[in-house]
DNA sequence: TGTCATCAGGTGGTCTGACCAATACGACCC
DNA sequence: GGGTCGTATTGGTCAGACCACCTGATGACA
């Protein structure tokens, strides 16, 4: 026997959220809302309420607002995860081992899923990806294609929050490596990479979860962090 | 060569959003925090400022806001994530589906490193959780101890990310328990329990991973989501 | 003495209108 | 065609008013 608590009725910017999450949605990356007097006006609401409803949305990553310029709508749904996880530990250094860490359980299976579940599509998207870090000269090319290419597996997958993870994982550890640490060894990182995408369009999903196993091994000692065992 | 954007000063709201969250920081779950009228007077900004400062801090978990009552401190930090993961997938079903594959990626290596890193008081932590379940009547109860128990493993893996994750994702299946998911063997997830605690109790790291793969593989069976292979 | 109802004061929620800071766009000039 | 300037529009902040909700104190009654 469970009583449940009375629900409240929504506040009127989260009513205006809700709407405005609604809008952005029917529109693409990139696309301008109307503006806050508009909205005001068109939803009967004060000037107050469509700021503070439209500010969580820029929160959760669904919009972008410019001073003198408007709401943007974009996929960013990532941008929560990455607050939470900068809240969390705020220490560059300590986050990076606690991300590493989280990757290690993380990767190995979307890898084994994406081995089973990638599309065609999918498939040659990773080939690009790859590519892309077989040819990068600059180390922030590097850093950029391999996590593309972690994002992309993370994707095809087929889950969806494996795939948010991921992206704001990236994101992350990409920030940390643009600020002094340095991977050492390129060339065993493309040659893990290509050793997981031989396994993905083998389809042999065991292959592949020990391939990304291993590679994030090797990604790990590259960046010096020994996490205890 | 790397030219950086040039970085914009903060705006109020941001600048007065740090200086709350560094207050919050000060204080303890459950104290609460002075007036919007009072911090407005006090840093030298309109109220409006002082609101769209504390929202954004409510909507990161760090506080939470009551009409007529103020605004108190809470440890939250995994509000946004429950979010995020709704607007990524706001069909229950399949969220659950989704969430139930990544806790199959996340918590044996939690479990393994919850096996080589559990302090005493973690352990005995865990023995009482397992009491709990074992002592369980409703299925409310059942759930609860048993999200509890996924809880205090993440927490003792000794990674904070993991351990947001994990309070995350048990709170976004407790609630999908909540509303028509039943779970059948509440006895096999006693005995499951029991052997991932024992493996703990030994410091054997790869048993108790294999122990939690297992029981995650029980319990999605248990809850009749079969993921697509 | 304990319980319940009421009320006042204080809290956050919303509104309005004014003004400031940043951006975008069009017109004009070289 | 490119650069500069001015204006209109956008979001950011402010102040003050009023509304809805909460809390704690007080008084009445059993």
């Amino acid at each position: 026997m469970t009583i449940d608590t009375i629900a409240r009725p929504p506040s009127l910017v989260e009513t205006v959220c809700e709407r405005l999450a609604d809008l952005a949605r029917q529109e693409s990356d990139g696309d301008r809302l109307p503006t806050e007097r508009e909205l005001s006006a068109r939803l009967g609401v004060s000037r107050s309420v469509v700021r503070e409803a439209a500010q969580r949305l820029e929160l959760q990553g669904l919009i972008e607002i410019r001073q003198g310029s408007g709401m943007k709508v974009v996929d960013k749904l990532h941008k929560p995860l990455n607050s939470a996880f900068h809240l969390l530990v705020p220490d560059e250094k300590q986050r990076l081992v606690h991300l590493t860490e989280v990757r290690q359980a993380l990767e190995p299976e979307n890898t084994r899923l994406a081995a089973l579940r990638a599309t065609g599509t999918q498939v040659k998207e990773l080939r690009l990806a790859q590519s892309r870090l077989e040819q990068a000269r600059s180390f922030e090319e590097q850093v950029h294609a391999d996590m593309d290419f972690h994002r992309l597996l993370a994707e095809a997958s087929g889950n969806p929050i494996s795939a948010l993870l991921m992206q704001s994982l990236s994101e992350l550890m990409q920030a940390s490596l643009a600020h002094g640490y340095r991977r050492v060894t390129p060339a065993l990182a493309i040659r893990q990479h290509g050793a997981i995408l031989q396994a993905i369009e083998k389809r042999d999903a065991a292959a592949a979860a020990r391939a990304m196993h291993r590679h994030l091994l090797s990604a790990r000692a590259d960046l010096g962090l020994d996490s205890p065992r």
